[in-house]
DNA sequence: TTAAGGGACATTTTT
DNA sequence: TGTCCCTTAA
């Protein structure tokens, strides 16, 4: 690919080296091409080399990406760059700290020191736990703010409080905070009056009450406040009152909080001891500890600090990394580029305003800096705005269908305003644009959002630019389908594997909520009480019905191979043996078993954690939703499916924005939270614990209620995130929703066409899983079924018709307990065990295995692959034995209760078997029979085609619908 | 236009 | 658990 002669705009970026400059550059303007050309522009020059130069970036494969297109356009080889300092904020700040870092705690007051052995604790959840381990230690220590550990529902929630801190500059220092820290804390009242003036002014010219005060109308609505909160008239005035009187906002606002700074203080501070003395850093520290040092130390500064300074991804970074760009700077060469119309990270703690508001922010910061010291060169800075005009990617009807994305209300009621005002429209240069934009609606939403990309693929309508300029129909690869949600995405591949449809799936996926952490749980819970809840996992996966789990845990009476493995779990010592011998029995290997094992052991080795302290901390996992990377590729040409998140930065010609349905986000699990820190308002607690008179009781914060009505709420990142998605696009998108479309889509020039969902077979030349009948070797489907679930009733058909015991089926020896008693002994006895029957139907077992001879398999449960109408579903079955001989196989299934003789039941059992072992010994006869224990007899089963399996299959789905 | 009651709804993104 | 939407009454 010949490299582009750059435009106007950009040429002015890549030659303006020198200044500050703020570069706003949506997506496909030639953002990286411009960025690594104006690198490479000022290291070739020969007073300049790489370490002269920071290009901070925000991930690291964009640091990756960056090195490679300079490599690509200056006279450095990637070896020379392989330590320049191209990188993101975070290593670099860890750099910093292994190099200058050993006394950084010191300009905080805190002893502990960061030395070589000082780990980076990467991993959230464990992050979490250690948290919760030093909280433990923290509230012993510090009887005196009981009150806040009251209204505390958990320590995440402080430690996410600590976190937020860190990303806004905020620290604690030995002798109360550091620097300016508190005001933070404290809030700005002013700003917080603008905004409740605001919500405060009467509408429709005073002729209705403003949109605060009617807010207000639910004030104490399923709450209970402390005695001394106004009522409800006090606060908002009587009937026909159109506003709040305006010392409602200094009542709410200004209100003693040094105790609850003294809370969040010693904690954080004690925190940041505990990290330094278990020799971790957390990525929260890194920048915490790399901003003291900078600040602090002059040398340090100089030393570090850049002639050239460039920050990719602007609107990403949080206000401290904003800092941190210039306490790097040695000059004022700065030079930001970015689109907030691109923000999503938030989460992340990444600050919009840093790049909407950056010339005011620079100011400010700068000035604080420099407020004691002459610390960054930005006295009187006068960026340079650079507007990237010229879209390289999308045709200009995708261009215009992105910005009206990001002005689309979420909510009927919501209007968008400012900043709109600032997106600067962006000119398309595509070869042709022959748009579709169409929207699709089914409640099969995954059938009707494959069915739609088979519709497009190889469609001439949905032509794509070819690698000539020329239009040319659209292949798989050409389409990436984004979800919001993870959940969704797995949903979707799901499916897709059902139909053998080519899909690759590109992100995390939720560890915990994969069959290799699920069956560890299971196992722990067992080994912890017996669990039920471990029990019925751990029964559905070898294959029992639902009916016959129920029966085991009611009775107790486990199968015999698991109650064994129970038992070696049992002596071993660790958990992290535990774990190895579970993953191992199911034959989990790899990264899915190396991750969890990874997992088990760090929490293990690093908290003493008990058994129950690994369960509870799965279990969170699978709350929060630990992740994994995985690139699960299904050759060249499939759809791509991936969060938005992770689908920032790419391009693909057709873009499928599903799950674009009804659903706003409600309350984190775990309660809501108690202490918030929201800029203007600073540190908030929303509950208040109190023990006024006889009743100790955590009361809800009437002034918070008051105040957050005035914060900023809405749904600007969620209109960002789908600018991100349609901005993906180069040539069509296409918006699928289930049942209920959101506001979004119905905001939209969008038609919405309700479809009808056919996902077609694919021929892809070669002979797949659903072609054959059945495949031994294949893996589970996605729909599975056991001969037990083949039918509506219950298991025990003709229960009402059961016989009088005859004498051998008297009520001791009669149900399910005994019965599996027997075959616990038969099994034993089959593998040769040393064991003795102990009554009549263990001697008649005796008797039927010593009268056989060849191969005998115990226990094995089979699956049979199966199509029904183009779906591929899995039955499974278990059989007690199969007898493998040279001219034939026997599968016989004992049967130890005289009155229980469901043998259409047990037929359907026999059946799934049977066909599995016709596939595996082609070359012999199968025979299926039963074993009666209480009288020593053999009965023939025939079994059931596989025609008449599938028609089981199609009416026990119909029955289940 | 306002007040007040009640029901439906829904658990995210990841350096 | 908070929010939004709908209903009913004043």
């Amino acid at each position: 690919m010949s490299e582009p002669t750059p435009n106007d705009a950009q040429r002015e970026l890549i030659e303006g080296t020198e200044g500050t400059y703020l570069v706003d550059a949506g997506p496909g303007t030639g953002k990286t091409f411009a960025v690594t050309r104006r690198y490479g522009r000022i290291v070739d020059r020969p007073e300049t080399d790489p370490d002269d130069v920071l290009l901070a970036t925000f991930t690291r494969s964009a640091a990756t990406e960056m090195k490679e297109r300079i490599v690509d356009r200056s006279a450095y080889g990637l070896r020379e760059l392989a330590d320049a300092p191209i990188r993101t904020f975070h290593s670099h700040c860890h750099e910093l700290l292994q190099e200058h870092g050993y006394a950084a705690p010191a300009h905080l007051g805190i002893d502990e020191r960061i030395t070589g052995s000082t780990r980076i604790l990467d991993d959230e959840l464990i992050e979490a736990e250690r948290f919760r381990e030093f909280f433990g230690g923290f509230r012993d220590d510090h009887p005196e703010h009981a009150d806040f550990y009251r209204v505390l529902s958990s320590p995440d929630e402080l430690l996410d409080l600590i976190r937020e801190l860190a990303s806004k500059g905020v620290f604690p220092a030995a002798d109360g905070w550091y620097r300016d820290g508190e005001s933070h804390l404290d809030g700005d009242f002013e700003a917080f009056k603008e905004r409740f003036d605001a919500a405060n002014e009467p509408r429709n010219d005073g002729r209705k009450q403003s949109v605060l005060r009617e807010d207000l109308s639910r004030f104490g609505r399923d709450k209970t406040y402390r005695p001394d909160a106004p009522s409800k008239s006090a606060l908002r005035g009587g009937r026909g009152t159109k506003r709040l009187d305006d010392d409602v906002a200094d009542a709410v606002f200004r209100e003693d909080r040094e105790a609850l700074k003294a809370f969040v203080h010693d904690a954080y501070l004690g925190y940041l001891r505990f990290a330094l003395r278990r020799n971790y850093l957390s990525f929260s520290f890194l920048q915490l500890f790399a901003f003291v040092l900078l600040c602090e130390d002059e040398r340090v500064r100089e030393a570090a600090a850049f002639e050239y300074v460039m920050v990719d991804e602007f609107q990403d970074t949080s206000e401290v990394q904003f800092k941190l760009a210039l306490l790097l700077s040695a000059t004022d060469n700065l030079c930001v580029v970015g689109d907030w119309k691109q923000s999503i990270y938030s989460f992340q703690y990444a600050d919009v305003d840093n790049i909407l508001e950056f010339e005011g922010r620079l100011d400010r910061f700068a000035a604080d800096l420099n407020a004691d010291a002459d610390r960054v060169p930005f006295d009187s800075p006068d960026p340079t705005r650079i507007e990237l005009r010229e879209n390289y990617r999308s045709t200009a009807s995708v261009i215009d269908l992105s910005e009206r994305a990001v002005a689309t209300p979420a909510s009927s009621g919501e209007t968008v305003e400012a900043p709109l005002d600032d997106v600067v429209e962006l000119s398309a240069n595509a070869a042709f644009d022959n748009t579709v934009i169409e929207g699709i609606r089914h409640e099969d939403e995954h059938e009707a959002v494959l069915s739609k990309v088979q519709e497009i693929v190889g469609n001439d309508d949905y032509a794509v630019e070819g690698e000539d300029g020329e239009p040319r129909p659209p292949e798989y690869g050409d389409v990436a389908v984004f979800t919001r949600t993870r959940d969704y995405g797995r949903e979707l591949l799901e499916v897709a594997a059902e139909h053998d449809f080519p899909v690759a799936y590109d992100g995390g996926i939720e560890l915990f909520r994969t069959d290799p952490a699920k069956l560890l749980l299971a196992w722990l819970r067992i080994l912890d009480a017996d669990a039920e809840r471990g029990w019925a996992v751990v029964l559905e996966r070898i294959g029992y019905a639902v009916d016959e789990i129920d029966h085991i845990l009611e009775t107790g009476s486990y199968p015999a191979g698991p109650a064994e493995f129970r038992d070696e779990l049992r002596d071993l010592e660790s958990v992290g043996a535990v774990a190895r011998r579970v993953l191992d029995r199911y034959g989990f290997t790899g990264d899915v078993a190396d991750v969890p094992l990874h997992t088990v052991q760090s929490v293990h080795d690093s908290t003493t954690a008990t058994r129950g302290d690994l369960i509870r901390h799965i279990e969170r996992g699978v709350e929060t939703g630990g992740t994994v990377d995985v690139s699960a590729s299904a050759g060249d040409d499939a759809v791509t499916v991936q969060t938005i998140h992770t689908a920032k930065g790419l391009e693909y010609p057709i873009v499928v924005m599903a799950n674009m349905n009804e659903g706003r986000f409600p309350p984190r699990a775990g309660g809501s939270s108690v202490i918030q820190f929201r800029d203007p308002v600073g540190l908030r607690r929303r509950k208040v614990y109190s023990e006024d008179g006889a009743h100790p009781h955590v009361y809800d914060d009437w002034r918070y209620d008051v105040i957050r009505r005035c914060l900023p709420r809405g749904y600007d990142e969620e209109r960002r995130l789908l600018y991100v998605a349609v901005t993906r696009a180069e040539s069509h998108v296409v918006f699928a929703a289930g049942e209920d479309p959101n506001a979004f889509l119905d905001g939209l020039p969008v038609a919405v066409e309700e479809i009808d969902p056919r996902v077609e077979p694919l021929d892809r030349g070669e002979p797949t899983d659903a072609d054959l009948p059945f495949a031994v070797t294949a893996p589970d489907g996605p729909i599975g079924h056991t001969p037990h679930s083949l039918i509506d009733e219950s298991v025990f058909e003709d229960a009402g018709e059961r016989p009088e015991p005859g004498p051998e089926a008297d009520p001791e020896t009669r149900g399910m307990d005994f019965g599996s008693r027997v075959h616990d002994f038969a099994e034993a006895y089959a593998l040769g065990d040393d064991v003795t029957p102990s009554n009549d139907h263990e001697r008649r077992i005796v008797e039927l295995l010593d009268g056989l001879s060849g191969d005998l398999r115990v226990e094995e449960p089979v699956t049979l692959p199966v199509a029904v109408d183009d779906r591929r579903v899995t039955l499974s079955g278990i059989a007690d034995l199969v007898r493998v001989t040279p001219d034939r196989v026997e599968v016989i299934d004992y049967k130890t209760d005289a009155t229980r003789r469901a043998q259409a039941e047990y037929r359907k059992q026999l059946s799934v078997y049977y066909h599995v072992l016709d596939e595996w010994f082609a070359d012999r006869p199968v025979e299926t029979s039963l074993f009666y224990t209480s009288d020593g007899t053999r009965e023939r089963i025939d079994p059931l085609p596989i025609e008449e399996l599938q028609d089981l299959v199609r009416a026990a789905e119909a029955a289940r619908d």
